[in-house]
DNA sequence: AACTTATGGATAATTTTTATCCTTATCAAT
DNA sequence: ATTGATAAGGATAAAAATTATCCATAAGTT
């Protein structure tokens, strides 16, 4: 992944510590404030919490990020990607993206609604394979 | 709508508050904190925020009540009833909950990641009939 | 009516998020 | 490479949101 040129093309300057914020959310698909911060610190001993909440405001605004609210738990932010949902596991809070046909739900909701469909946020929470497993 | 049964049948006592809350939920469908807060206001000038965070906890535990997590918004919260999604305008922020069939949706999600799933979180936004007249 | 317990209000304390200030890093234009 | 404009980072304060504590009292039980 090309993080100084995904900066560069919205037109935000390319720093440190944002390049590891992607290189970051890159790897591990969904990090909360809280674990961006913890995991920054090792290489950056001095960073302000301050820096990662204006990070994630100013590449949220270029929508290079995203927030994905997580029911009865903290919100986790992303890398902006083709429309997708999610599903979590209730044991171990592990975070998946999954590419779920919508355009039934989508055709449900207009003809029961009349609303015009623009976004979708679709969180769907159960037990991953593993946790399965171990129980 | 019997608040007061609901309050009893979830072990909770019946306060002058609660079903205030209780009743507003009812007849407005989704409220945030600060809706709350406001609303409550007038019949109880002396009310404590507090009040309503320990309200919205308590009755939360017990069921009684869910929070909705709102994309790019504040939380509402409305009255337990069966699983359903939402649809929110994505102008006048008026949310609406519609009932739509999800079996599909699960059916992929279970193929496709191996998990169990066991509940949803399934917020559209888009524009309401009325905001698209006005526009 | 008396007793037990949980609730509401007031308030402080915590937690989360945003704003401010100043130095310095980034980047475009020499 | 050097300079200069601008925005970014760190430190910190401030604001906003949420939770905890204390005490008087309302609610429900006997």
């Amino acid at each position: 992944m090309n993080s100084v040129k995904i900066l560069q093309e919205h037109n935000l300057k390319v720093t440190p510590q944002r390049l590891e914020i992607l290189n970051l959310l890159h790897t591990n698909g969904h990090l909360s404030v809280d674990d961006m911060y913890k995991l920054l610190q090792h290489k950056f001993p001095a960073l302000s919490l301050a820096t990662i909440y204006k990070n994630i405001k100013r590449m949220s605004a270029k929508l290079l990020l995203s927030e994905v609210k997580i029911p009865q738990s903290k919100s986790v932010y992303e890398l902006s990607k083709q429309e997708h949902s999610h599903i979590v596991c209730q044991k171990c809070n592990n975070i998946m993206d999954v590419d779920l046909d919508i355009s039934n739900l989508t055709k449900q909701a207009i003809s029961l609604s009349n609303y015009t469909i623009e976004e979708s946020l679709i969180v769907l929470s159960g037990i991953c394979p593993k946790c399965k497993i171990s129980s």
